[in-house]
DNA sequence: TTGTACGCGTTATCAT
DNA sequence: ATGATAACGCGTACAA
């Protein structure tokens, strides 16, 4: 059985050498006052000690841990994977590591994340928001702690104050519409997320405006809301068959209601693409497998949102007092073809 | 301009009651020996100064960290995803944290996130090898350093002090044949990965078992390999197409493989599930949408092995002793039909 | 150029 | 029932 040798540590190598160990300490960290010899001769014995610094002690003493917590709704939508998987990226680059923590849309998860990253001590959080938040008090809070939060994909609505990346799906909508208009459609219809939804609010918004702009109606009945399950993406696609004037083309609120599409679609015999068109906002890059794929997507640039969001919040942890970062970054949303 | 007020400690808590630090910790801490009065007072002024323990100290003095390092190739398949989500679930139950690490199948990138990893003083790793890795005397490393590891999906070969958690998928090759002999397929093929990739070797074996279990022969020329590219697995349907005795039946070493079938399929004009059927080893959960899907696929249960390879984790960090928990843990693979 | 002494926040040990 | 002290590993101001 061997002894649970445990790790050496600077008091050790200073023993060995007969020498202090701040000695040692400043030996390691190159510091200029030390002696060429006595610099050698301790990083020889370190390295033969296979010496690695406390990390823990280093995070107790500086009160800095160089971690991010990342809290997002669910880590095996694959928007949001790619969207850590870019965070990790960016973060390791600067020899942080990220913490994870998925609110599965909970708020109560939400808190408890935040709570358990605030004594891990985490510099600082990247988060995307859940559907069901709406108590936003954590935000003063965390101020109050001194960690700085970035948001992005889904940020924050009437906080200034902090710096949020997301998404402006105007701009894919736009396109989206005339990509619709160009192609003859008179009708078209927005299957949204729920009402209670900011985000559903502001997709009818520039929903109405790109049809506008385009020379288009616009008509409420066109615009149908969804709570996203199955049963509410059917009743949506029913809404829109029961209607005198059917829509011939459809902009959906993001690919599971696209999915859903499809499948009532091969169910009642439409034929997609014919019938009718659909665009949907896009998350899965699998489109380009399917028969009758949609016509088009509109991109959100997960892995960019993250990948800035996180450099923001490590420029932020650089340098604190510029404040000037503190302000919306905003990706235009595109449309494209598979 | 507020102060940046530091944390309260337990320290101040002290001092302001007039008591010793110790006192108040134990007293936090719901120690018998304190009296009832004392740990009311000391609690309730903690709960008014919104006192937190400082887990950095913490760890830094328990020589633990709660926390869980992860390793994997990438984030953003969806076998992965599912995984670490579960993993995480898991992991928040015992009050651990998940630190993440993507090796990209880049064994460099490995060496450093495990030494990461060490330096912030998980207290535990879990790990799924990637592609490319042959050296492993990290496990002899992490050994001495007392980090225990845990391996699921992608486990080490000719280690066997050390747990597993991996999917046999033997029982869903099995399945899979013998749902193609069922149906009167004689020939059928499989495209298996590259030769030098141990899942290969034994996805050959277990099918060439399969075959003959079903009364089917084995013949070498309906296994070909490809490295998954995309160019690759098209190599690879020429291939079988090039046969005099065409095969009629695919097994697919990955959804990513039968990705690649389906368009070649299309592209070509095959016409899948009637000229040629498909089964594939499965991620996705998206072939209910499709117009052609593969007829079967072999569920490997991510989040049932990110959950077990947890628990196992979790057990091994709460009594070292238990020795006996060094066993693979395998679950049968298993045909699904959409 | 090097050593001494101290502190970071917490808890275990020993004393009272 | 409570207090005093030391210790965890490291960095650093101050002293020499």
């Amino acid at each position: 059985m061997n002894k649970p040798n445990k790790p050496i540590t600077i008091k050790e190598i200073a023993r060995k050498l007969r020498i202090s160990p701040s000695t040692v300490s400043r030996a390691l960290n190159d510091h200029p006052s030390i002696g060429l010899v006595t610099t050698m001769r301790v990083k020889k014995l370190a390295e033969e000690l296979n010496y690695e610094p406390n990390q823990t002690a280093i995070f107790f003493k500086q009160r800095k841990t160089f971690t991010l917590g990342v809290i997002l709704p669910k880590l095996s939508e694959p928007f949001f994977a790619s969207a850590i998987s870019a965070i990790e990226e960016v973060a390791g680059e600067k020899k942080f590591t990220v913490l994870l923590g998925q609110s599965l849309d909970n708020p109560e998860r939400e808190l408890n994340i935040i709570n358990s990253f605030r004594t891990h001590r985490v510099d600082g959080i990247l988060m995307s928001l859940g559907k069901n938040t709406t108590n936003l008090d954590f935000i003063e809070r965390l101020r109050k702690y001194e960690i700085p939060i970035v948001f992005f994909d889904c940020v924050p609505e009437g906080v200034d104050d902090v710096p949020k990346v997301y998404c402006d799906l105007s701009t894919g909508i736009q396109e989206a519409v005339q990509a619709f208009a160009e192609r003859g459609h008179k009708q078209i219809a927005l299957i949204n997320g729920p009402e209670t939804l900011k985000a559903s609010g502001e997709r009818t918004l520039s929903f109405k405006k790109a049809l506008l702009d385009n020379g288009l109606n616009f008509d409420d009945k066109y615009v149908v809301y969804s709570d996203l399950t199955e049963e509410s993406n059917y009743q949506a696609m029913e809404k829109l068959r029961d209607l005198a004037d059917r829509p011939s083309a459809i902009l959906a609120f993001n690919d599971y209601v696209t999915f859903d599409i499809i499948r009532y679609a091969k169910e009642k015999g439409i034929y997609l693409g014919h019938d009718i068109q659909v665009i949907s906002f896009a998350n899965y890059s699998l489109w380009k497998y399917m028969d009758n794929p949609p016509l088009a997507s509109i991109e959100q640039y997960p892995a960019e949102q993250g990948a800035k969001a996180a450099s923001i919040l490590l420029e932020l942890l650089d340098n604190k007092d510029s404040e000037e970062i503190i302000q919306d970054h905003i990706f235009a949303s595109k449309l494209v073809y598979q």
